[in-house]
DNA sequence: TCTTAATGTGGTATCATTACCACATTCCGG
DNA sequence: CCGGAATGTGGTAATGATACCACATTAAGA
């Protein structure tokens, strides 16, 4: 039961392994009749070259490390994820890449665990970079040891290669699309910026859309929340019962906006506009049919991997920094 | 930036490069000051030895393939598929592998390029092992000619090692379940047994079940649909339709339970006892409350994967086929 | 005809590691 | 105090593939 090796075809095929080798390689010099026996004798024998002799020879394994922290938040539901995934998955397949699921980093909170078993997975050749997706906001410094070899995906750090969605514009958009609608006065719900990071930038570019479209901005207008449906029902309840109240919302999150939306038929308020963003499965739905800005999941984890692959191939030309657009689905709701 | 190997450790510790090997291995003699001394040069040097090297030379990678066909069909919602995928991980965490995904099979129809790349994977030493996560039923022929070598899961083969849920006794124990409630006349809401090979045992071990418990066997009780929910409305109007109604539907799938509820519901009918199969998180909702059987899914990973890599380790122990139990959800719905 | 270039070919070092063998030293019991 | 076991140690082959070098053969051009 032992497996084929160059040298078994270079002996069936009468030839020396050299000439096996480079016809593999497809370089060099062979002959016509040669590589035509040799490609016969390969097939027949059912040979297939070992990754690992070849890796360790040349260094170069074709493969990436995915360390997938999959999470458990209504935020980021696992139809999500698994579009990053799909999108890792097909350009790795388009670049010829196999992936290895790194297993470690048990606990999502030990640092130094994390730190180690990532110079591990890059000093030993078994993959030539790694994809971090969605890593908790605690373990993104282990990463920046290794600029040019890692990238992250859904999330951002300056001195790393990412892919995320560009938050800043889509609430550009949002604030845009209700202005050129008529609106003038818009209520915000925002993620709580404690614990997101992301709120505060969102929030600082709602604030700046509103002036450049000569809107009021009103701090009374803006709730603070925590991007889940309860959240989003409160708060635009919040926002309704103030005496000169908001005539569009915009929510952070879809779940948010659904909760906005309950909140309205609840009181009554056909009238008032909503979006958000994300654009879950349940915001397509005729019932719901939300307004909103979808996020490229999809291409984030397609764009991070294509990006690292390509880095990896020349090296030097530094980070790849992915700020994906979102799109604008306009629904009933706004 | 060359990569510290065991003969840089060796030099660094004074000793030859036979020690260093036999401290990393933890096997043969060797002075334990000496041991000591190059277990601290290997953590000065930051030394990872190289699994590519250690794998060719002895070809144990620790690795395993996975297949994953991650389907798209409400019957098999992400949320169970990446349940699925959890055991895994946590199987081979726990036995120290590591997963290499196999980006090959992108048709799905293709028979032969399944058949083709399976070999490859199989005989190019990277993975001990594949695991096949819900293949379809038209290339899992192909995985046969390696048994021992392949374990699938969410299916069933003969001659090949699988984990895959008992829908026979889940069955079962629905039908005695309705059966000790006192349910006389119960009713099937089942799959096409053209399109889905699992509808067929069912509905026999239905009809079994029904007279092992004297019950009445009656074929206008069973109503063939689609397992969607839309089906399992019209299936429950059919049923419920009839001249002598049953007073418990048994539905192959929970969405099919969702739309006989919801059918009850229109009908204003309260009363009728409805129980499903699979455990959706919708199940769990106040407003549906279904009883149900839960699938093991991510039992099903854990357990596939743990007995592949036993297996691996010690082969002639024939094949690991587990059928795992269903568990019973009782809720407000029966 | 004689150089120079193009086309082929086979041998060998190399990659990082481990298993095995040969050899050295210590230790202990008779 | 001597033989053999126990404890250590270093050298080397082997794993499968590729790059490079040296060498052979042919072709072409002057």
């Amino acid at each position: 039961m032992k497996t084929t090796t160059i040298v078994d075809v270079a002996k069936a095929a009468g030839v020396s392994l050299s000439v096996v080798s480079r016809v593999l390689m497809g370089r060099g010099y062979v002959q016509a009749e040669k590589k035509e026996l040799v490609l016969k004798t390969m097939r027949e024998m059912d040979y297939h070259p070992s990754p690992l002799a070849k890796g360790l020879r040349d260094s170069h394994t074709n493969t990436l490390g995915l360390l997938f922290f999959w999470l458990h938040t209504p935020f980021l539901p696992d139809y999500y994820q698994r579009e990053i995934f799909a999108g890792v998955l097909d350009a790795c397949v388009a670049r010829n890449y196999q992936l290895l699921i790194n297993n470690f980093v048990r606990d999502l909170t030990d640092v130094e665990a994390a730190r180690f078993d990532c110079k591990r997975m890059l000093k030993d050749q078994r993959v030539e970079g790694l994809l971090v997706v969605n890593p908790p906001e605690a373990l993104i410094p282990v990463f920046s040891g290794s600029p040019g070899r890692v990238a992250l995906v859904n999330r951002r750090e300056e001195n790393l290669s990412y892919s995320d969605a560009d938050h800043v514009s889509a609430m550009r958009g949002l604030v845009a699309y209700l202005a050129k609608k008529g609106h003038v006065r818009l209520g915000l719900l925002s993620g709580d910026p404690e614990r997101d990071s992301s709120a505060r930038p969102r929030r600082q570019a709602f604030n700046q859309c509103l002036r450049a479209h000569g809107l009021a901005e009103d701090p009374s207008l803006i709730w603070d929340g925590n991007f889940l449906e309860s959240s989003g029902e409160e708060g635009a309840r919040h926002l309704l019962s103030l005496q000169d109240p908001p005539t569009a919302i915009v929510a952070s999150t879809d779940l948010m906006a659904i909760g906005a939306l309950r909140a309205l038929r609840k009181l009554g308020l056909a009238k008032v506009a909503v979006v958000g963003i994300d654009d879950v499965p349940l915001a397509a739905t005729p019932e719901i049919s939300l307004t909103t800005m979808r996020q490229p999941f999809y291409e984030m984890g397609r764009s991070a991997a294509e990006g690292l692959i390509s880095s990896l191939a020349s090296p030097g030309d530094g980070l790849v920094q992915n700020l994906l657009p979102m799109e604008l689905i306009v629904r009933n709701s706004a």
